[in-house]
DNA sequence: CTTGACCGTGTACCTTAGTACACGGTTTAT
DNA sequence: ATAAACCGTGTACTAAGGTACACGGTCAAG
C-alpha cells in the first residue's frame, strides 16, 4: 500500500536514511524542494522514497553525489534518458578498471617488498625500510 | 652534496611538498620539532628529507598518515624493527586485496547493467534506470 | 635604510557526505 | 491545558590531508 504523503521523519524511515541527510540532498538538488503543509512541514510522496532509494543505490556503485547530481539531471530529461545512462556507466567502469590496477600494483609492491625480508626478522635492519628509504 | 641546514622553503621543496604541509606533518607528529635558529627559524638536514620522502612514498602505497605515524613509532624505536614492518605491509597487503575484490564486484554489476541496454539507445525507458529503481 | 623575500604563529577554509544541536513553532495525546 | 514528540531553520562539527591568509618579525641587496 503505497502512501501518498510523508512528513520527513517517516520518509527517511522509509528511504533508509537520517532525515538530515533528506535536508542535505535538498540543499544539494539531488531532490527538488518538497511541497509543504500550510505550516511548513515538508510532504513527500511514494515517488520521492524511489527516488532517494535510486540516489542510495547508485552510490553504492562508487558514483558521488555531485556525480549522481548530474546523472538525475539527465535522467530527468528523459529524451536523452539511455545514451546519458549508458555512457555514465560506462565511463564508471573505465575509471574503476584504472582504479583497480592502481591497486593491484600497489599489491604487487607490497608483495614485493615482504619478499625482502629475512627469515629472522629481529635484526636491526630492516630491508623494507632500506628500499622505502634509498637517495 | 648533502647540505646540512635548510630553511623551511627549501626543505619542502626538495621533499617536494608544499611548507604548510611540512607544518602540518610537525603538527601531527610525523616530524619531531625541528631546531631552530636563534631567531626561531626552522632548520632541517637532509636525513628530514628522506624521512618526508619516505612519508610520502609509503603514503603512495596506500598508508594513511595516522598509519604512517604508528609505523615511525615501529621504525624509531629500533629494536623490534623489522617484525613491526612486516606485520604492516602484511596487514596493509589484506586490506587491498579486500578492497580490490570490492571493486570487482561493482564493475561486475556496471558491465551486468550496460548489457542489459537496447541496441537502439535513443529509446525512452532505460533499463538500467529500471533496473535501479525497482522498489 | 628601506624594500622585498623570507620566516614565525594562529586561524580559517577546502572537499565529501553527512551528523548533531540549539532555538523556536506545531501537533497529538492525555 | 500541558507535555511529548514532531517539524522548521541555521549553524557547527566530524574525518583526512592539506591549503591559504593575516599579522608581525627578520634578513639580504641595493
Amino acid at each position: 500500500m503505497n502512501k501518498l504523503s510523508y512528513k520527513i521523519s517517516e520518509f527517511a524511515e522509509n528511504c533508509g536514511v537520517n532525515k538530515e541527510t533528506i535536508r542535505y540532498y535538498e540543499r544539494k538538488n539531488l531532490l527538488q524542494e518538497p511541497s509543504r503543509t500550510s505550516t511548513g512541514y515538508r510532504i513527500y510522496s511514494s515517488d520521492d522514497v524511489k527516488r532517494v532509494r535510486f540516489i542510495k543505490r547508485v552510490q553504492e556503485l562508487g558514483f558521488s553525489l555531485s556525480e549522481i547530481y548530474k546523472l538525475l539531471g539527465v535522467i530527468d530529461q528523459d529524451n536523452i534518458r539511455c545514451q546519458g545512462m549508458y555512457d555514465f556507466v560506462s565511463q564508471k567502469e573505465e575509471e574503476l578498471q584504472k582504479q583497480i590496477e592502481d591497486l593491484k600494483r600497489v599489491e604487487t609492491m607490497l608483495k614485493d617488498l615482504k619478499q625482502r625480508c629475512p627469515d629472522v626478522k629481529q635484526l636491526h635492519e630492516c630491508p623494507i625500510i632500506e628500499m622505502l628509504i634509498v637517495d
